[in-house]
DNA sequence: CGGCGTTTTGAGAGAGCTCAACATCGGTGG
DNA sequence: CCACCGATGTTGAGCTCTCTCAAAACGCCG
């Protein structure tokens, strides 16, 4: 994640590293549009302030996110962003991406590509949070990352980061992992969890 | 919405209509991807069938939205398209987009930009999501949707409409919204919101 | 006027969240 | 090698909030 397959070598070339500490502006509302950044470390959020200085968070970037790929398109920023915790960002400056989309068909399909990608998973995740109960929204996510066997899914993170991208509290995804073991619909290994039938 | 405008009329040209029954498939898994579809009337959704013949639903795609655009820099698509109502879609077909992506730099930009706008608006949903009050969340829809002034919001369709956009019941919307309304936190009119302030 | 969909309000139940205590594991330093 | 520490993993119990089911008022259109 921290070398985008989808960028070129010559742009990652000219990426810039900025480090920021926690509550930290990386740009605001109304400034002029520097680039597409990458988040290294720590996390930067993106929040739309209304009148009364309430926030709205727009997104909340880890490392390896993109943050304010549609400002390419901009010529000023429609939010702020804020570090929320000590974090270390790569910008790849506008000019070059931009201009690298212009000349080059290649770098612009996979940079399409990449957004189309970005675009399914989303709304993937979306419909997932359509789902009420935690079991039915486990089982959701399970078929979805399941590799092509079917029969097995490698957890990339902790469980507590597997619960918050499922939107349920870590407790309750404890539990539910615990119920469907039980059941044997999976069995749980170290990092892994196997699929073994779903009860009909 | 019924004449994309990121799409050029040279490309709008070419697409084709298409009907579907209720029940009917779009697309399967494996098969060759034929290009770009927008919905025009009913709802398609695109599931992707596990080992014991269980849908997970990855999008229900309704009117105005579009289908799998990720299956134009694919060579087979990877999950199934069927129709949930009966419904009519357009394919503009793979070969024309992926031409003018290659020849028309102008086009490119459009189309990553229209990709890049997208994944804003999904990730700022999927935020959403993670607020459980129904008051924050409602909130957080209408900090969002604010006009520049920041005082008003107009609905786009019924409140019924809203209450699916923001995963509530709409019992749950027209509850909120009452108490909102009550606390003066909120003025409601035919088809718009106003806000007033917000207690802090 | 009659019918259909939206909007409203009521009541009850269930599911997940929160708080809390404890177990487990890996790393760190004495 | 062991004690300690922080983060993850696990389980328990109560509570709140939303969902669900129900019923009725309202508005629009033929």
């Amino acid at each position: 994640m921290s070398a985008p397959d989808w960028l070129s070598a010559s742009i990652r070339a000219a990426a810039v590293e900025r480090a920021l500490a926690a509550g930290q502006t990386l740009f605001r509302t109304g400034a002029r549009t520097a680039g597409l950044y990458e988040i290294v470390k720590g996390k930067v959020r993106l929040v739309r302030i209304d009148r009364s200085g309430r926030e709205a968070v727009l997104q909340v970037a880890a490392p390896g996110d993109t943050l304010a790929e549609a400002s390419l398109f901009s010529l000023t920023y429609h939010c702020d962003a804020i570090a929320s915790t000590d974090a270390v960002v790569r910008l790849y400056p506008k000019a070059i991406l931009v201009g690298e989309l212009q000349r080059n068909p290649k770098f612009a399909q996979d940079f399409a590509a990449m957004l189309a990608r970005q675009v399914m998973t989303l709304r993937t995740r979306l419909e997932q949070r359509n789902i009420h109960s935690a079991r039915d929204r486990v089982r959701h996510y399970l078929a979805i990352n399941a590799d092509p066997s079917g029969r097995t899914v490698v957890l990339s993170g902790t469980l507590k980061d597997m619960a918050a991208e499922l939107g349920l509290s870590h407790e309750a995804l404890y539990r539910t992992l615990a119920e469907m073991a039980a059941d044997g619909e999976i069995e749980r290994r170290k990092g892994t969890i196997r699929l073994i039938k779903s009860a009909t």
